[in-house]
Formats: structure tokens, C-alpha cells, sequence
DNA sequence: CTGAAAGCGCTAACAG
DNA sequence: CTGTTAGCGCTTTCAG
């Protein structure tokens, strides 16, 4: 009942060891007959190779590590499948590891990805404490790059999408219906994301010779902030004719506001929203909104990572297009002025 | 600009191998006074052990895989983390794998978790393909924890809440209210949780001296479904006071469907979800719904995994209880029959 | 309390 | 094409 080894194999086949281990890397060449001989003798043993002796003999690990926060998101969801599956087509494997904030002793960062060298690289996907976590990278000197970034001047590698677009392209779209009276429920204004969503909406509208209507910054995302904001631009007697919410759980909660006090979306108001989570294309009516393209994101990560793994010095950041989804929660305005 | 290992801390320190690495490891006694230039001698070479070589040379990892297929889950996120964190207590590091169905070749099963030995052991997160999955556990003699089981008979150890007294719970908490005219919105009938849960629902109705308004399966979880489900049921002049929907999820898809056809809730009809997804404490009215009990779960998988792994044998599966979230989505039932 | 010696299982030059 | 010889960096008996 021992655990079998490379050298049961070599017993079993009646090759050498470094045979055995030239077919379990495909490394070389290999009589064919001999080749066989091995195939069978790893089957007939059931055996397969010990990973820390191999890591420990190459140097390396084969494993790539994904650091993040949370476990709901949509948008993160779809990254990390991808991620998943091109890093298997490389022959590498994906590790995640959740990041938890360590409220305590911040000498004690034990996120394993990093503490040891586990990993061969890391992803860190949309970290909040993203400036110290790249900082003990940086350190170890363990390659990584990070996707959607929030220190705007981060030298390092990252994969973004272009959040100054998204804000514009979503407000060209309600301009282009006719809209003027155009409000815009922000999220906290720390984030990059949603400063750079804020500037583009600031640019479309200017463009048109428009201006703002209004534009609050909330605490947090959510449902019930967005909620909060257009009850309070109500009772202020703040009528929009159409909302560009920075996230989509904003515009669920405004169009719940609105619809509350009698509105019909989109007739009376035109609501879009950001990221295009599972809901969104779900709720009555389905939201318009902009998508983040979830599969790019993840395939430039990699690309990049394993570039600079295999020591390229030539790398450099890459910016992806949102996308705009149109449904049902935005149309033409009828609002005469 | 080496890497430095544990013979730069011998040389520095002065000491020899073996106290370094008892030092290391906490292991034995060692003289104070030696402990402390090891102590130093690590932080100035800002040494880490490899953990490729401690591995090899134990035969553990000290790493725990934790495999699932989605992140899109408020109750797997909050099962996560404190599996992270109780995994932290006891000296072990957490990689979560995603788990892909492989469409094509069933033998390339490459999920590293349990592909090599990468892991000490492994909790399983409801996997809907969670049978061929254990059998390769098994197989391989990986020590693991099911959480959430979809299969019925599974000697295998697990963690689960128990859906029937949810069901029964949920539907009891409507019977309270004096609702007699109850539906059931329920998910695919696959899946174990989903029948449970409804075996809780009739339960309830027949010790109540009541019996079931209808039930339905829909095909799959989701706003959208229970919108479809609720419409249906109106054009078929199907109108109760309240609603169980299996899922949070369906729960707000039926809201949807009744509010859209002027009905208000909860005074019209009341609405009980299950799950307590994030959205459900933010959407309006916020609601009621049977919330599973995550740290509990994470709590129970990770000691039952450990006990195993240290080989004890006597264990066994734990059934948790679900709980009731009251918020605004229920209320007394005002129609006279 | 401490150190010498013997691996853990595999890969990587280097000669045949 | 194949085998010999060294390690990879650390833990673990087993004597001091």
C-alpha cells in the first residue's frame, strides 16, 4: 500500500529512470517500443508523479495563483473561467485565493500566493488593498499582473477596460435617444473605475453641448444606494428623463425608486447601468447597460503573465472597449423640454 | 542575487542545519539565545522556506483545495471565507479550484486539485457533477468533505443544512400569517435540495390541515423563470396569497410578475425566497427568506476535514439548520376566503 | 539541547 | 537514443 514512485515505474518497465522521466515530459526522444513499455507500466501502477519533487527538482511550480476578494460577481466569475481555461491550455493550473483584509497584525499577510513560492505567478484581480499586495509582490519578485487596477500610476503590468468610454459610450446612447435631462448616480468616488465612468458621462454631455444634471457619489454600490440617491432627487424634485447609474445594482435601485412613486421604465425614465451582471438581463425590464469583456480580460492576463514568466521584458499594459447592451430599460425620450 | 535558502541562514546564524530548521518549525528545544540569531538571521536575509522541498520532505502540503464551479453565489462566498479563515487557525493555506465540466475527453479530468497531489485534502462545494468527481477522490485516497451533497445515498462525509426544515419553516412562517391559498415556485427537480425543500412545503400544509395550491418546477434557478412561473399561473386565474419560491432569485421574479400586474406586496401577496442572496436584504420590499448558515458549514467542513486527514475515523455528517429571515416581503393575510 | 547523515521523488546536464 | 551522476531545499531519525 505504499505510495508508488518513479522507480516502481522503472522496475515495472524495465527502463531506466531517466527514460521514464523523459516520457512523463515528453522531453527527448524516446524509443517508441520503449515509450510503450513505460505508457503501460504507469498505467498497470496507476501512477502519477509527485508534484513537490518535481517542483522542487524544475524550480518551478506550474501553478498560477488569482487573488480576489469576493466570490459575487459576475463579471469576476467570467474572468476567472477564462483565466481557468487558458492557463490549462498552457499547461498550467489556477489556484485562487480569497484575500482577506487582515484587520490585525499587517506583518502577518499570510495569503499564501505570495508567502511562499507556491506560485509561479499571480493574477490579482480588482484588489481594494491592491497597493500594498503589489508591493510585497514586487518584493518577492513574483511576476504578476493585475486586472482592473485602482492606483491609476501603477508601473506594473495590468489589464483594463477603458471605464472613461464606458461612462461616455453610456451616455452618447441615452444623448442619442434624445435625452438632455440626464442624471448620474455614481459609486465612491476612490475608485478609479468610477471617477474615470464619471468623466466620460461629464465628456458625452459637454459634447452635445449638454450639461450635467446631477451627479451623486454614493457610499457604496448597491441596490439600495441607488435606491437611496433617486428618492432623494425626487423629494428634491429632481426629475431626470433618463439615469446613467455606474453599476448596475445602482440602477436597479433607482428604477425601484422611480417605479415606487408611479414611473414606467423606460417610458417615463430611461435607466442603464455598468457591468452587466446576471440580474440585469433578467429584471423587468431587462437593463440596458455596458459589458465588460469578461473573456479579453482574462486571455490578456494570461498572455501577459506567462510572457512575463518566460522572462520578456517587452510587455506592456493592455486597455480593452466596454460594450454597450442595449435592452429594455432605456428608449427614446418624450419628454418635451 | 541567489535565492536564499536555509544553508545562508546556517552560515549567518553560526548554528547548524538542524536548529535552523527546529527553529523553523517550532519543533523541539532549542537554546533561547540560538533561537533568536536564527530569528535575526532570517529576517536579515528576509529568508522563506521553499515549500516545494518542505512538502517533498513531509509528504504534505499543508495546502487545502476547495473546488466549485461558480462565484456568483452570496452563500458560497460566505462559505469561503471562513473556510479561509478557519484554515488559517489551524496552519493551513486555502486554494479554491474552479471546476469546468470537461465537455470533451471524460479522462482528461486535469482539475489539479486532485490530479497530483497538491493538496492534503479537499472540500467539495456543491458540485452538480459531484459523482464522478468523489469517485476520483476516492480513487486516489484524497481525504475530502462534501458540502452540500446533490447526491442522496453519498457514504461520504458532508455538510448540509437541511432543506426539508427549511420548507417547512418558510411555508410554516405563511401558515402563521393565516395564509391558506399557498403556492409553490420550485427549481429543477433534480436536484436533491430542490425536492427536500418541497417535501418541507407539504409538510407543513398537511399538519396545517391544508393542501398544496400548486407546485411547479421550473428548469432552472433564476429571476427569469420565476417571472415566467407567476405569469403563467395568472393567466390561468391561479391567484394566491402567498408564494415559497425555492431560491431567492425566483422569489423576485414572481414579486416582478404580481407588481407588474398591479398587485402590492406583501399586502396582496406574500412572498418568502430562500437563500438570502445579497439582494434579497436590498430590493424593495426587502426579502423574507431562509438564510442557509455559511460559517457554521465552512466551520464544520474544515474540522471534519482535518480530523480526517489526521486519520481519525469515527466521523460524521453534520446537518445544519437554516434560519428564518423575516423582513418585509410577508405579512398577514387580509383576504377572507 | 544539538548536529551528522540519510533521504523525500524527480529533473538536468553530461557522457556513452 | 539511453543511463550515470548530481543535486533541488528541507525534515527527520539517531547518536552525541
Amino acid at each position: 500500500m505504499k505510495k508508488v514512485s518513479i522507480l516502481d515505474v522503472v522496475e515495472k518497465s524495465g527502463v531506466s529512470l531517466v527514460t521514464v522521466s523523459r516520457v512523463l515530459n515528453n522531453v527527448g526522444t524516446v524509443r517508441e517500443s520503449n515509450r510503450q513499455k513505460v505508457l503501460q507500466a504507469i498505467k498497470d501502477l496507476d501512477y502519477r508523479p509527485n508534484s513537490a519533487a518535481r517542483s522542487l527538482a524544475r524550480g518551478s511550480t506550474g501553478l498560477i495563483g488569482l487573488t480576489l476578494e469576493t466570490l459575487k460577481d459576475t463579471v469576476f466569475d467570467g474572468i476567472v473561467h477564462t483565466v481557468n481555461q487558458s492557463l490549462e491550455e498552457s499547461g498550467y493550473f489556477l489556484a485562487l485565493s480569497i484575500f482577506s483584509r487582515t484587520e490585525g497584525d499587517p506583518d502577518q499577510k499570510t495569503n499564501f500566493l505570495f508567502q511562499e513560492d507556491r506560485v509561479d505567478g499571480i493574477i490579482v484581480l480588482s484588489l481594494l488593498d491592491e497597493e500594498n499586495y503589489v508591493m510585497e509582490l514586487k518584493r518577492k519578485k513574483i511576476p504578476f499582473v493585475i486586472i482592473d487596477n485602482h492606483v491609476a500610476n501603477s508601473r506594473a503590468l495590468t489589464v483594463n477596460v477603458d471605464n472613461y468610454i464606458g461612462g461616455l459610450e453610456a451616455t452618447k446612447h441615452l444623448i442619442e435617444l434624445g435625452h438632455t435631462r440626464i442624471a448620474h448616480v455614481s459609486g465612491p468616488d476612490h475608485f478609479l473605475s468610477v471617477r474615470e465612468r464619471k468623466r466620460g458621462y461629464e465628456k458625452a454631455l459637454s459634447d452635445a453641448g449638454l450639461s450635467p444634471l446631477i451627479v451623486t457619489h454614493t457610499e457604496s454600490f448597491g441596490i439600495r444606494s441607488g435606491f437611496d440617491v433617486a428618492k432623494t432627487w425626487m423629494q428634491n424634485g429632481m426629475i431626470p428623463t433618463a439615469v446613467f447609474a455606474g453599476d448596475d445594482g445602482l440602477a436597479l435601485g433607482v428604477m425601484e425608486a422611480y417605479q415606487s412613486e408611479g414611473y414606467k421604465i423606460p417610458d417615463d425614465l430611461s435607466v442603464i447601468g455598468y457591468d452587466d451582471q446576471v440580474f440585469a438581463a433578467e429584471i423587468h425590464p431587462r437593463l440596458t447597460t455596458i459589458r465588460q469583456p469578461m473573456e479579453q480580460m482574462g486571455q490578456h492576463a494570461v498572455r501577459l503573465l506567462l510572457k512575463l514568466i518566460q522572462g520578456s521584458k517587452r510587455n506592456t499594459s493592455v486597455v480593452l472597449q466596454p460594450e454597450l447592451i442595449v435592452r429594455e430599460s432605456t428608449a427614446i425620450c418624450l419628454k418635451k423640454d
